[in-house]
DNA sequence: GTCTATATAATGATAGAC
DNA sequence: GTCTATCATTATATAGAC
């Protein structure tokens, strides 16, 4: 994925990415980074302006790599729908990145979001899948995966694993798997949530 | 729920809860939490001492509420399990602060998720559904419907839906309700998905 | 390109009056 | 119980030397 790149911009954006990705943007200061990488704040600013400069090219570099890294898959034939598990290291951390951008907000982040659904809308009428609310259920999707990126690793400890750890994500990919492709509730499970939305409606 | 509480102290809280379920806790200050609530600064100190003090006073009132909440439900015999949609908007409300809560972490939260994947998994066992890893399921349901609360701006805008209003989270609950139900894969995505799964495994 | 030092703002904490 | 005023801390932004 790219040749590696050790300059000392570079540095700084791969330390902010992992920072932010840990703690969130607002937890993460400018001098946090910067020891990070092994700078100054002064050189931060220098070439990137301000955080949120920092954080638009981390935005930026990180959906691209995404995107990178699908055409990569898709020329080897191997297309994988999003939601699916993966478990490439590299992707699974930007894909966090990109589920924390979300919850910290930007406007980068929303059109990635819109992004992922519209895709995930055209996959599902390709592939003639009925449903009732084809972008509901895509948008949905979306944001439960997004969910398993954001709580990893209340995940993991929930799971008795290590966060972070290999062992951890295949678990949790390998169970969020087994959720899309198995249907979770017998038809009496069903038949209740009917009764609460009829009972939902009744009062509307 | 309670009879309602027009106290100073009161306010206080909901204006945080509500402050703190939309920005997070970082984003939040004092200030602002004193301006919604219409009171000072030094009144939240009084009464609160901090704004941790503040923070896990707003975390044990709502997930206090939740459990209350599921315990009416469950007096009313309409057992519901967890990750199946509800339409009551003040559980919503709260659902989507412990979402947040979660983003955010604090001890509370990390017990609040665990007891959550505890019931689900508990669940799943009574039903006698059968899964490979019923308590990694429980983990991932627990996390992708945590995704849905907290990503449920992005969802309502990538539908078109003002964020936020009924519409909105009954358009997403029914899509969830919808994945949870339905496999998402005919057996060709489920073979490419286990492809997936061998070729990392043969690399490993 | 990189650093140090400093200015400026924001925020949480605190003290004391009413 | 409630407010105003102030302090201390932190973080970002900035300037200028090397």
């Amino acid at each position: 994925m790219t040749t590696e790149d050790f300059t000392a911009r570079a540095r700084i954006r791969d330390a902010a990415i992992k920072l932010f990705t840990e703690r969130g943007m607002e937890k993460t200061s400018i001098l946090d980074i910067a020891e990070e990488a092994g700078v100054s704040g002064g050189l931060i600013r220098h070439h990137f302006g301000s955080k949120d400069g920092l954080r638009e090219a981390c935005d930026t570099y990180v959906f691209d790599e995404l995107v990178k890294f699908k055409e990569e898959v898709l020329a080897k034939g191997a297309a994988n729908p999003g939601f699916l598990p993966t478990f490439d290291a590299r992707q699974l951390r930007y894909r966090r990145y990109l589920g924390r951008a979300m919850v910290d907000g930007s406007g980068a982040a929303e059109v990635q979001f819109t992004g992922i659904v519209d895709e995930t809308e055209r996959y599902f009428r390709e592939q003639g899948m009925e449903m009732p609310d084809p972008r509901g259920v895509a948008a949905a999707l979306a944001a439960m995966t997004g969910g398993l990126m954001i709580l990893q690793d209340h995940v993991a400890r929930a799971l008795g694993e290590e966060p972070g750890t290999h062992e951890a994500m295949l678990r949790m990919s390998l169970a969020a798997g087994h959720l899309f492709l198995n249907p979770l509730g017998d038809s009496e499970v069903l038949e209740r949530a009917r009764e609460a939305l009829a009972a939902y409606e009744r009062k509307e």
